[in-house]
DNA sequence: CGTGAAAAGGTTTATTC
DNA sequence: GAATAAACCTTTTCACG
């Protein structure tokens, strides 16, 4: 059986031109590609055909705008912790997609350990997250819940440091 | 004594509208102004200013580009809960400066009740972690850490529910 | 593989209704 | 407020060294 090079494949050989240009376009993707080629020594044509081939590659993904949440009126952040009796398929599937069909859920991750899921929600307030809380465990029978609530943000960056 | 708008304010009144052009960014921000103007139902001029008055009220933040971390070698993710005994405001200054300065925690929060921090800690792999939670207790005294390791990302976002 | 120019399209400002 | 238009940049393609 033959393999071609899919999207998904896992590490893609990136050289040090690579990793500056993927470092300014996580620290402001709204450069030109003239301020960027500036930046790190090089030029536009050569600079836009390595974007170009990250974006192929699936190195870079989607696009975006960082919102304040405070200033949306999202005021609450929990992190949930979710211990669960139930380990089959079906559950899981159900659980996965109740997850990511709410949108408060912000991040969710299956867990190695004692605690089986870790989950970022971000609501307007502790009303809020008892609302969803009750909406998620309706849907799905859960054994533990633990919710940590955030009192600061001390650090928040989607930038994986190149 | 006076008090101007100041971009750290808390909590602006958006309409509709607004929420429809912040959606709309938080998906793609590389749409053009046309291209926004025509999915919410307005026009350039319009959803130009818009833009401007969000970016300036500090409701649109910093532009950005999501990579692939499993792509960049980056294949172990670490939620890490910390317990202080030290709540001295010396120590937490460093404590928060020792996290802020290093590149690898893409989150931190204080936390209300028995933990007092959590962290989202992005590395190569297990060794990467050790080497950080070393150099980490190493600058600053810590009652108990629990890591939790990530072995699947269920989800992950930084669009707020608009 | 980089350079530079040309074509297409986008942003930003100013003016008008 | 919104529409239009003009000036100015940027992106994207392409032909050439």
């Amino acid at each position: 059986m033959s393999q071609i090079d899919a999207p998904e494949d896992k590490a893609v050989r990136l050289d040090a031109m690579d990793r500056k240009i993927l470092a300014e376009l996580q620290r402001d993707a709204s450069q030109s590609l003239d301020e960027i080629a500036g930046r790190i020594g090089s030029s536009k044509t050569p600079v836009w055909n390595r974007i170009r081939k990250l974006r192929e590659a699936g190195v870079i993904g989607q696009q975006t705008v960082i919102l304040d949440p405070e200033k949306l009126g999202f005021d609450a952040c929990f992190f949930v912790l979710v211990r669960t009796s139930e380990h089959e398929a079906e559950w899981q599937q159900k659980f996965l997609a109740a997850l990511r069909a709410r949108p408060e859920v912000l991040e969710a991750h299956r867990l190695a350990g004692e605690i089986d899921y870790i989950l970022k929600v971000r609501v307007a307030n502790a009303r809020a997250y008892d609302a969803f809380y009750q909406a998620l465990i309706s849907e799905v029978k859960i054994f533990n819940v633990t919710a940590l609530l955030s009192m600061e943000e001390i650090k928040s960056t989607t930038m994986l440091p190149l």
